[in-house]
DNA sequence: GAACTGACAGCACGATCGTTCGTCCATCTA
DNA sequence: TAGATGGACGAACGATCGTGCTGTCAGTTC
């Protein structure tokens, strides 16, 4: 198992892997997972199809390792630069803007990649079906854990439902991202904000912990 | 212009026009306005794939024709039962049910069909996602038009920003219906019109007028 | 240096896609 | 009754899809 010397075959294959996959979650994030083609992306990148095709084993395998590549994305962008900050408040209120962010940069083109996606396939069956559906899980449980250290820490209520406030803070941030796509406006974010703002004051137990405004 | 006589050739149109806008419908709903085509609503409608096509004319008109048979769907379950209740507080707590109720009853098999076709179609470009936009533009509209009315009547407070309210309303009623579908599951439902509930008790004047938790 | 392995290319397959065309038939109009 | 009209069909088109199979070439292991 211990690798002594890389294999510059094996590590030659890993790069285009990850250029290839780097150029399927941007499609992904705009046009779908389905929207997705072995042809596409080998004329784009000017690889042969059969060549891309082997490198993943099918069509769908492409797809699943599109969901992990954009997962990687998201944990390195959204859920680090919270983990960066000590449990509490600030921690949370970094998952939000942080997320909001990601969403108003366009880390992806097509905004949210889960966002996209997740509304593709949540009403098919299979395994991306159930890959994005456990991702998605992940997410409402860190940010369910978030706002629990935030309990623990005594900047938020213990009286406060974690998991109701979860699904508001999330369905907030969704909104704004949805709504930035659609019609390519940004103000939905500082709705966005406004709004998650309100809902933390509310269970704060020093408001004055989050920005004024 | 005035029609004396109804064409019975016309008349047939339209029916299998119908006929093939009900399943087209509900086929987007789950896959996808990409995944209809026209081989398969034929096959399963038993119909000739260039009968269909001739229908409609292009594969896009088809997916027009098929957001505006969804339009008229939604103008009938969510819409119309708000316009049944005078304008009011009322009105506004009924858009929010009953768009909640539209979403669990699977009006949609897919769930709300705008939610995933407008996912599916929002980063991109043409008259698919311009139909779209304008439709949610209009919904949004809908639901600010009744919250001003509901300030009018006195029963909202004036002070309120109608925009963000909406705003928030919206956000949580479409989470809840992504959470049910991707997980085949209902207490999102609850979570969404006791969010809703908080923030309608927030700005109406005499609070008592909304159900109790 | 021989044998092997993995990344890729080239080519062909069956299926399906949207679209076009010519035809048949039921219905309406004159 | 004759002619025009419009729905529906069957066959075929070029393109693209995912997927195989075969071969070439570079890097690894003996």
């Amino acid at each position: 198992m211990a690798e002594t010397h890389t294999d510059g075959r094996i590590a030659r294959g890993n790069q285009t892997r990850q250029l290839v996959l780097k150029r399927a979650v941007e499609i992904a994030s705009v046009e779908g997972l389905e929207g997705l083609s072995l042809g596409r992306l080998s004329t784009e990148l000017k690889l042969s199809k059969s060549g891309v095709f082997a490198l993943f084993g099918s069509k769908e395998d492409l797809q699943l390792a599109t969901v992990r590549a954009a997962i990687k994305v998201y944990l390195e962008h959204v859920v680090q630069p919270a983990r960066d900050l000590p449990p509490g408040l600030d921690r949370l209120w970094q998952v939000c803007t942080g997320w909001l962010d990601y969403s108003r940069r366009r880390v992806f083109p097509g905004g949210c990649f889960f966002y996209s996606v997740t509304a593709e396939y949540d009403a098919r069956e299979g395994k991306v079906h159930d890959t994005l559906a456990s991702a998605r899980a992940n997410w409402f449980t860190f940010v369910e854990q978030t706002v629990g250290e935030a309990q623990q820490s005594g900047e938020v209520e213990k009286e406060a439902d974690a998991a109701q406030l979860t699904f508001e803070l999330v369905a907030l941030m969704e909104m704004a991202n949805a709504e930035s796509v659609l019609h390519n406006e940004f103000t939905c974010y500082d709705k966005a904000s406004k709004g998650i703002l309100n809902r933390l004051r509310a269970v704060a137990t020093d408001a004055s912990m989050l920005p004024a405004s």
